[in-house]
DNA sequence: TATGAATGAGTTTTCATTCAT
DNA sequence: TATGAATGAAAACTCATTCAT
């Protein structure tokens, strides 16, 4: 699946021999696992010799955690653009939003990124460039609990549930179970909102309407 | 020609050994990974010789099946144990304690049964014994729907969002983070409550009703 | 974690390593036995390193089954070669030695070939390679009877026969015991045909009467 | 196949016991081969527990040499019981139906005596009791020698062809393919006889007919 | 005499890594 | 920069043999 377009042959781009071996380690990787993804299998599915991994990389754990944090990366980027106008609510919204498309467009890199196999692999400087993303997270979760959004609680605590559901989104779309517009994303979306939000509106006897504008 | 064994036998004991072998290996695959527990360390960790694993299990796959698949029934036997009566919120909080419980005296179990780093290795019998987890789960959570305690959308996607939420639970409680009586439990179970109960439900007596407008 | 080369790489060749592992294996197969003959064994007569073998091979059983695969062809090669014109006696003499002369370049070949230990071993494949061989000396048999050379009896258990006793040319050639021109030679390769040939076909014509002073 | 009669259990007699694992091995490794059995395999065949073998076997190899022993003063029995009076002729033919007998009843010795795999695995021992089968067969040949009844040529030559052709009759009865009175069993004792009996009759006018009386 | 759990050396095989070309 | 044959440590697994019971 999702093989790189084959390229005719010899005297290739270096960068393109090192993004060809990134992708096939990606793909592989996250669909056989790290100890299943041989290196010559890496290599074939590149179209190079084995050899030629270590003209790219210093090794096979190397080479994971140089993709591996590239994948990271692509999330903290989106989470960052999250614009900084709206509400927490509107804003944690954008940001999945932003990931879902990621997922649709990437989907290895969410199996790569937000699978507990991974991460317990990855090098230290790796897990730093995760504790990266969390800590956005937190950051953003910490203004809305400022602004009174976000209920009582220790916000590490919300961005961890807010995160969790927020990755059966990614998972789904991934997988290709969900698409980009199908209506239970939004309903997870809502649920992550109602799982770390602030009890008003919902406390009182009225209680879904300011969110009715917010749905889909 | 042949290879007479250099020491003899030793010890005496039927199903002490094949327990300690799998509790060896419960704990080294938890904290290493499959692939990074190898079978002379699982021996060594639990005192005895590496050939003696398989005169208890076929294969070292097998043994992690098998360790795996006691550790999904006993969460099920917990889940089951739920008392029937009282509300489906109650029910799942009731089933939420539960498995804490088991995740402060066995945490490797936790690491073991719900991390997809496993799910994906294991047999088809051990994902059949894992579905019936998630069925009784679903089961309990589609009653709760069926009695408008439920928010509208599928069952399913309910359980999914509410496992993964005391997933959180289980995994603090299993590291130490939280101790039995931390605030934070209650608060996750609550939020998890919040991510699929019927809006309306929680403020009045009256459940479902006003959300419907909600819908998508 | 991994395990990287203590030693790199060393050496240059193509077939020739191929060949030289096949030649080893044949040698230790034949004078060891199949289990006898372990991997590293295999390799340091080679000259190269255990993991070379399966570089070349499949695996040992791959090996053996390769050899022995090259070693029938060989013989069939010889059979076919057998010269069309002159009797079938003068035909299955040419034959016999033929193959003497294989037993003497490569006595392996003989015990590996003409020995039931790797017949019962063998895979499928190198079965159907052998039966290859039996069918071209059947068929040489039967048209010998055709021509009424052969006495009345089976074909096939007329080439047992012959076969049997020429495999004892073929043992002590390979053996080295008997030379290329030890007069034993002659006397197996004519009491095969005794065993096989028609009576009076002997009687007459003048092929027999010099033999009869041969009498003891 | 002809498993040894089930003993109902407990106390059971010593000989006994040591009689039930030396048919188990013989079944088993000329069945599968010596390594292929396993004494796992053997015990559970024999219907006791593994440790018991090495009551009565010093080890496994030194079991299969007890076994081959066996099976080779079977033959040598009833090579020495060949009566004394009628010519050499008579005498090998009378030798040859008496180990087809054998063979028909205990197909599994011929297998185990007359296999280059076994004869090579075999300790001095054993290979010098089976030196004595071979010379009991050539001083029977030597003697026909003398009376002028075997063709010239050294007498343990001789009855190496004999025998060679004699193993495809018990190699066939062993087998089962020839039943006790099939005709090809006739047919390649004359064959053997003619390998190495003096070309006297054959090569008179009158080739077949004294012969033929001899036929069955 | 019989048992069978335990042993550990030894087996085949894998695979990340190197380096001469 | 690319190649791919060669490497050898380490993996999972086997099995003849021992000995406390």
């Amino acid at each position: 699946m999702a093989h790189p377009p084959t390229v005719p042959a010899r005297k290739r781009n270096p960068r393109h021999t090192r993004d060809r071996l990134a992708r096939a380690a990606l793909e592989l990787f996250t669909t056989r696992g790290y100890h299943e993804t041989t290196t010559p299998l890496i290599a074939t599915r590149a179209g190079v010799a084995e050899g030629t991994i270590y003209r790219h990389f210093a090794s096979k754990d190397e080479l994971l955690n140089e993709v591996y944090r590239a994948g990271v990366r692509l999330f903290v980027a989106a989470l960052k653009e999250s614009d900084a106008r709206g509400g927490c609510r509107g804003r944690l919204e954008g940001v999945a939003k932003r990931w879902r498309d990621i997922a649709a467009r990437e989907p290895a890199l969410v199996r790569l990124v937000f699978s507990d196999a991974f991460t317990a692999r990855v090098d230290e400087r790796s897990r730093t460039t995760l504790r990266e993303l969390r800590a956005e997270l937190e950051k953003l979760v910490a203004a809305g609990k400022a602004a009174g959004e976000i209920r009582h609680g220790a916000a590490e605590l919300h961005a961890d549930l807010w995160l969790r559901l927020i990755e059966l989104v990614l998972d789904r779309t991934a997988r290709g179970t969900w698409k980009s517009d199908d209506p239970a994303i939004a309903q997870v979306i809502e649920a992550a909102w109602d799982a770390i939000g602030a009890p008003t509106g919902r406390t009182a006897l009225s209680p879904g309407a300011p969110r009715v504008e917010n749905a889909t």
